[in-house]
DNA sequence: CTGAAAGCGCTTACAG
DNA sequence: CTGAAAGCGCTTACAG
């Protein structure tokens, strides 16, 4: 059990500027009201004591709390990151604060950092995904929390999406191996269990991969962490088979630059031997060799949207979802088998 | 301003249940107290209400808030990411929850991210890095606010650290450097300004070269921001001087896996021309090619030592800092001039 | 095992 | 421009 420092209070600063409690709280929230004077009285005072509001009282007291949260499945690579500082910049604008908690990958560890996050005093919510238990959807619902979800889009659902179609995009990457050639292909993808993003990629890849025909093939699917390791691991399994693929599509970048580095250590050629496609065009993806072909996604509009989207919901306004489009960005790693 | 959805309260629970509000309070925090009819009539309401403890009320009536924060520099980049796994799960293990923030390695910034956790009842905090303004030194002090420091070590500080000491590990590259034969180095740092770990890489750098003596030279330092971009374009820019480094020993490995990029753009071999040098080793240490020759940065073991640090430290008991050993791993990119 | 009631630190009409 | 006082949602001795 933890104790709280004695932290100096309001009543403190009252006593400490002779003034009452009222005008102390007038004067940090709404200081025009306040004499000048008193005012910068108060201010030292405040600065001297280290005085600062505390946030239970305030939310208590005043309805309102002033702060989103943010449940992200990973801090552990850049995926979520830059987006995030986007998303944070803009609440930043609007006097927002952000608070961020990790789920790793974990619906349970979700809801429960969603509950810590609603109960301390978050307005609203920013989750990853639409995959999530009815336990948790119910939360929500009863709760009456507003929320949206990035890095993925749904049409025809009443919820606050600021993402992009991960099965189109997956699709449209199979296409794109499939046009340069490629008819035996393997694919190695996050565990779709938990995480509609990795589901949607691969069902996406089936779609492109049935819908071309002319004899395309898709060898075997690989479900494995993301971790360069992993992505090595699946590569080696997939090339001890007897069919092996000329091309494997990878569910993220991760995963595909952890094909590239066994890849070269094993002497097989990339894109020589095989092909190699990634996913999210994170820093890695280009500074591996060779770099990868891959689906760059909207990161940095995406937390914008997402910020803005979530504002308006603050605000009782309702917004619309906001699609974004991914690109394929060409380099070295995929070429015709 | 937001207003709070309308939650429902320990009251509402209360009625519903036909009990009181003590009663509901008891079967939340301490089950055994309340018979267990009654604690499962109670459980079935609050599971209907989607009720949570407002974080507030509950932290103003008990002084005790089981929440700490952490104020990391970004989190746009896996840097920081893999520690504060590690910390957070230690902490999960304490039935702790983490608080996160960045900072964008500004101090303005992370003083105010300090006040808002700390306001949002956060009991103790996470810091990365010892330099900053006394006026941030001066509110942790005066709120008498239980922190760690993690990513440097310093001896002779009555601060509590989980680190490694900056100065020395980059001492120690560079003289890996020279043994290896260079004489004519260059670096290529994070800014130091307000970031004592970059100040004292650079230092360490300098020491080591100093101390060498025989003919060692450190040409020229240049301080830019963390990226593979930045980091190219510092490395072009030592490129086109006069005299040209043989050896470049880079502040972390964002920056060197810059320069090996530009690099295999410009047609400069590496290190056949030129060796390069990385720190912290993140993935992309080991992704790019040359693999970049770098030091292993304990991050794992900071992120537990920090944690218990601070549970002890709550516990209101007198830890002693940890110093995390430093281990430079041999990979590609640094050979003999 | 349960309840009545005080009090945690704030904000905010309401007066003046 | 300032103050007295009620009330936000909890927890916790204190009784029973």
């Amino acid at each position: 059990m933890l104790k709280r420092k004695d932290s100096p209070t309001l009543e403190d600063v009252a006593r400490a500027a002779r003034v009452s409690t009222a005008t102390i709280s007038r004067s940090i929230n709404e200081p025009d009201k306040v004499a000048s004077e008193t005012r910068d009285r108060i201010a030292a005072i405040i600065e001297e004591l280290g005085y600062t509001p505390n946030f239970g009282g305030r939310v208590l007291a005043s309805n309102r709390s002033n702060t989103v949260g943010a449940v992200i499945p990973t801090m552990a690579n850049a995926m979520f990151a830059s987006g995030l500082q986007v998303f944070q910049e803009v609440l930043s604008g609007a006097s927002i604060t952000l608070l961020v908690a990790s789920s790793s990958y974990n619906a349970q560890t979700e809801l429960e950092q969603i509950k810590s996050l609603v109960a301390h005093g978050a307005d609203g919510l920013l989750l990853i995904g639409s995959a999530r238990p009815v336990e948790t959807t119910r939360f929500l619902e009863i709760r009456k929390i507003p929320y949206v979800i990035a890095w993925c889009y749904q049409h025809n659902d009443a919820r606050f999406f600021a993402g992009f179609d991960n099965a189109k995009a997956a699709d449209e990457i199979t296409t794109e191996v499939l046009n340069k050639g490629h008819r035996q292909i393997a694919m190695i993808a996050g565990h779709s269990k938990q995480n509609d993003r990795s589901k949607n990629r691969i069902s996406g890849v089936c779609t492109g991969i049935k819908n071309y025909g002319q004899g395309a093939e898709l060898l075997s699917v690989i479900e494995t962490e993301y971790s360069l390791e992993t992505g090595g691991d699946a590569f080696e399994e997939l090339m001890n088979k007897q069919t092996k693929p000329t091309a494997i599509i990878c569910g993220n970048d991760v995963l595909a630059a952890g094909v590239i580095i066994r890849a070269k250590q094993l002497g097989i050629d990339i894109p020589g031997q095989v092909s190699v496609t990634g996913f999210d065009d994170i820093a890695l993806a280009s500074a591996v060799s060779p770099a990868l072909t891959t689906v760059r996604v909207p990161q940095l509009e995406m937390g914008k949207a997402a910020a803005e989207l979530l504002l308006k919901l603050l605000a009782k306004e309702k917004p619309h979802s906001t699609e974004l489009q991914t690109l394929i960005i060409h380099r070295d790693s995929l070429a015709p088998p």
